[in-house]
DNA sequence: GTTGAGCGC
């Protein structure tokens, strides 16, 4: 489950991200996105967790919670495959519907 | 020595 993480703090790397999602299961790979000309941290990272379970967990207690100083923002990234099928729970980034089941 | 709504080389 690849994570998208936004609103980092600026001093924040990828090793605090690693750091706070292993804290919720097992995070295969986190990285914060850096700039590679200043070499400062772009305010958002991705964080990779093969547990959905756990990713899941991870989002909804990381998701808008203060870290390094800065609320961040935890979502699924951004979908790879376009198949056309209705992907309800296949995670648009966005909000799901919680009055479906 | 900065900023801030966003998807990575």
């Amino acid at each position: 489950m690849n994570i998208f993480v936004a609103k980092l703090n600026f001093k924040t790397t990828s090793e605090e991200l690693l750091a706070i999602f292993e804290q919720f299961g097992e995070v295969t790979s986190a990285k914060v996105i850096m700039d590679k000309l200043t070499n400062r941290s772009k305010g958002f990272g991705f964080v990779e967790m093969p547990d959905e379970t756990q990713a899941y967990a991870a989002i909804n207690e990381l998701n808008e919670s203060e870290v390094d100083g800065r609320t961040i923002v935890v979502k699924k990234a951004r979908p790879k495959e376009d198949s056309g099928y209705d992907n309800r729970g296949g995670g648009g980034g966005g909000y799901r519907s919680r009055d479906r089941y």
